[in-house]
This record gives C-alpha cells, structure tokens and sequence, in this order.
DNA sequence: CGTTATAGCTTGGTCACCGATATACTCGCC
DNA sequence: GGCGAGTATATCGGTGACCAAGCTATAACG
C-alpha cells in the first residue's frame, strides 16, 4: 500500500470533492466540473476506477444508498485517513505553485532577447547527440 | 502532440527549475530535489525522457554545451512557449489548492464523529456491490 | 417511440514515471 | 595504481493512473 503521495489531479480533485461531505459517483463527476470550471471533465472509468482504489487504499469509503426516482445513488465518504492525506497534498502543491510563482517572477528579469523564436532546435540536436554513443549495447 | 496540459508532478518541477536560467540535466535533478526539499528524487530515467518528450513538444530547447572538468554538460532552456505552459500550469494548480483548502475547512465542522475508525470498510463492501449486476456477461 | 439526462459499471489501450542498468571521466583514498 | 564515490550522460522494461468508448437501466420530454 503506502499510499503513492503524489496524486494525479482527477484523483486530487475527487478527494477535493468529497472533502465536504459524502457525494455519489455523478455528482462527483458534475462537482469536479464545477471545481475545475468545467476545464476538467471526469470520465466514469477514471471515476470508478479511482473510488475503488481509493477505497482499497483507506482513504475514501462507502457511506451509504439512496433510492431517489427509481435510480440508485452510491454515496462515498472522505475517510480520517483520507482528509490528512489531502491536506498534506494540498500543502505540497502549495509550496509548488510558490516556487514556481518566484522562479517565473525571476525569469521576467532575464526573458530571452530574441523572444527565442517559435523553439524549434530540432535542426541542431541531431548533431548534438552523436558526440555520446558508444558501446551502445544492443540487446 | 496538443501539450497534455495537466502535467505530473516530476515535469512540472523540471519547467520550473529551468524557469529562471539555463541548467544542464544533472543539475536539474539536485535542483528539483532542492525544491521539494529533498521529498522527490528525479531518476534519470523520467529526467532524460521528460526533456525528449518537452523538447519535442517544443517547451524545452537545447541552449549549449561545456565542457567541465572533462565532464560534458548539455545545457537546456525553457521557451517562451514553455514559460507560458508553466505559467497557466501554476494558476490551475493555485486554483486547486484554494478550492481543496476551503473545502477541507468547511469539512472540520462537520467533522466525522466516531472518527470514522482505521477506515476499513472492506467488510461490507462486497455486500453493496452485488446489488446491481445485471447482464454480467462474463466475456 | 426515440432521444436526452441521470446513474451505475467494464474493457482496452496509452504514456509518463520508476527502477535498474550501462558508459565514462575525475578525484580522493589506501 | 587500482577502487570506490561523485558527476554526467543515456537506455530499457515494467507498472499503473488515466482516457476513450461502450454497456445497462430508469425517467422525462418530444
């Protein structure tokens, strides 16, 4: 198990989702849309797979079901477990997005002069990779 | 190609030590691990595979070659067009982490009241699932 | 009666990442 | 003078989260 720390962004946005309070598996997909201002939409194979999963791993659980116009709703909740995990994510992706900020702030100040072009290089690296290739063991 | 825009953790952090200055592959990773604070250690595999592919999709360019101590160092660059990924990149992710912080703030008050216990739950997991299960068709 | 929306689930493929391995040169150690 | 550690490059095989696409079923609308 041990928890593989550093979530997907579906993943990520899921566990977001049912931080609240328990939700079922279409309004997770209709939330995440919302969270994500609908940039992110949720495919059901990544939902179902990633409950269960999630599931397996402690960190989301199944809380109840409801019978609401003849359709069935599973309801899933956010576990213990679960709740300080992503808040430990959140923090990483924090301190991310503030190295980043800084660094990109830094760039402005020494942004390439000749606006670097459309970057295509793709005409100098053919010579530049040969210089290393030895024994080049096949097999 | 269409720049998969949700970028993993390990190639975020590679645009994001590139941002400021040119840096050669084996400075990257002791400057990524210095940006988790030592929590995720690039392996040459994803270093050397991530700049290929970045380069490909034009985010990355080859800058110069040294010669350092009889080492040689091959030194790449972030585009313009890298620049504007990264940044859209970390505006997502901000928007992420606020939505994930006020939701995990709004679910303090309705805190589970049993603590929910270790989250298990594998117990009665098979007893929900087999509720729906209709065609079945065993392939 | 067909389409759309709600609601659940499965299967198959892909690709970024990890882990391990290989080459090669320099420096410090014994 | 060989040996390991550190610097620096690169390749290869495996895994697993995600996506795309499809399936069943009910209720409401045309």
């Amino acid at each position: 198990m041990t928890t593989p720390v550093p979530l997907r962004e579906p993943t990520f946005l899921i566990l977001t989702a049912l931080a609240p309070e328990p939700m079922h598996g279409y309004g997770i997909i209709t939330e995440v849309a919302a969270l994500s201002d609908g940039r992110l939409t949720l495919r059901p194979g990544t939902l179902y797979g990633a409950l269960d999963r999630l599931t397996d791993e402690g960190l989301v659980e199944p809380d109840r079901e409801e019978i609401v116009g003849g359709r069935l709703r599973r309801y899933y909740r956010l576990t213990d477990t679960g709740g300080t995990v992503l808040a430990a994510e959140t923090e990483r992706l924090r301190r991310n997005v503030e190295a980043a900020s800084r660094r990109l702030r830094a760039r402005a100040g020494s942004a390439a002069p000749g606006s670097a072009a459309t970057a295509r290089g793709s005409a100098l690296r053919p010579a530049l990779r040969p210089t290393l290739r030895p024994a080049g063991g096949p097999a």
